[in-house]
DNA sequence: CTTGACCCTGTAGTTGCTACAGCCCCCATA
DNA sequence: TATGGGGGCTGTAGCAACTACAGGGTCAAG
C-alpha cells in the first residue's frame, strides 16, 4: 500500500508543499523513493501527518507537535508529559480568547463612540490618534 | 520641538527597528535629517505614529491601519469609510473568538478523556492521531 | 506523439516585526 | 586630547508556518 504525495495531501486536507515543508525541518521522514524519485509514504507516514495535521487544527505550535510525537513514539512512557503539553496549551488558548475579548471590548467602544459625520468631527479617528497637531 | 527616534520609541512604547520599519514601508513618511543625517521628526509624524500603535493594539492589521490613515487625512470626507474599517475588523474579532472557543471546547474533550497511565494507552495520542498501523 | 496531470528541486514571498553587524556621532570626564 | 558610553545610521538575516512560483521531469490516456 503505497501513497504518492498528492493521495497523502487528500487524505490529510494538506497542500503538497507544506507535507514537503514537514520533511524539510524534520517533522515527517524521508520517506522511501520510487525508481523515478517520486515520494514513496506507506501507512505509518500517514498516520503521522494525521496526527501532525489535527493537532495543528487545535492549535498547537510544531515545536509543541514535535514534543508530542516525541513523547508519543515512547509507548511505555507514561503520558504526564503529553498532557502537561495539553494543558499549557489550554491555558495558551484560554489567555487568547481573554485577551481578544478586551480587545473586542475596547474596539466596540471605539466604534460605538461614532456618530458618523465628516472625519473631523469621527470620535474614531479621535480615539485612535490621542495626538493632535499642536 | 524635535524629536530623535529613541524619543519618538518612548514617547509611543515602540522599538527604534519597529519605526525604521514602518517608515521603510511607507507608513510613516521619511523624516527630515539633522546635519548628522539623524532621523529629526516634528509633533505630526509623533501623532502618526500614535495612531498606528493605538491601531495595532486594537489589532488592526498594518494595510488597514494604511487604510485608515488614508481616510483620516482627508477630514472633508464622510467617515463611513473608517466605520466600515472598524466594524470589518470587528467582524474578523468575533471569528477569531468564536473559532478559538470551538478549539478550546475540542482541546479540553481531548485532554479530558484522559485518565493517565501510559503513552500506549493515552486518550490524547489516540484523539489526535486517528490513523493506527493498519 | 502529444496533452495534461502529476511530481521534482530550489528559492522567494507573506506578516510584523526583531536582532544583529559594522559603522558614525555626540557629550562628558580625566 | 583621549576615551567611554549611549545614542544613531544602513543593510541583512531571522522568526512562524506556510504558500507560490520557476523551470524542469514523469506518466497514463487518446
Amino acid at each position: 500500500m503505497a501513497l504518492t504525495i498528492g493521495e497523502m495531501g487528500k487524505a490529510t486536507s494538506t497542500k503538497i508543499e507544506t507535507i514537503r515543508y514537514y520533511e524539510k525541518i524534520g517533522l515527517l521522514p524521508k520517506p522511501a523513493r520510487t525508481s523515478s524519485n517520486y515520494r514513496d509514504y506507506g501507512p505509518a507516514e500517514l498516520g503521522r501527518l494525521s496526527f501532525i495535521r489535527r493537532s495543528r487544527d487545535l492549535g498547537f505550535s510544531l515545536d509543541q507537535v514535535r514534543a508530542l510525537l516525541g513523547l508519543s513514539d515512547d509507548k511505555s512512557c507514561d503520558c504526564a508529559g503529553i498532557d502537561r503539553i495539553a494543558n499549557q496549551h489550554l491555558l495558551e488558548v484560554d489567555r487568547k480568547i481573554a485577551d481578544l475579548q478586551a480587545l473586542r471590548r475596547e474596539l466596540k467602544a471605539v466604534i460605538d463612540s461614532c456618530d458618523g459625520g465628516t472625519v473631523e468631527e469621527c470620535r474614531i479617528v479621535e480615539a485612535l490618534g490621542p495626538v493632535a497637531s499642536g
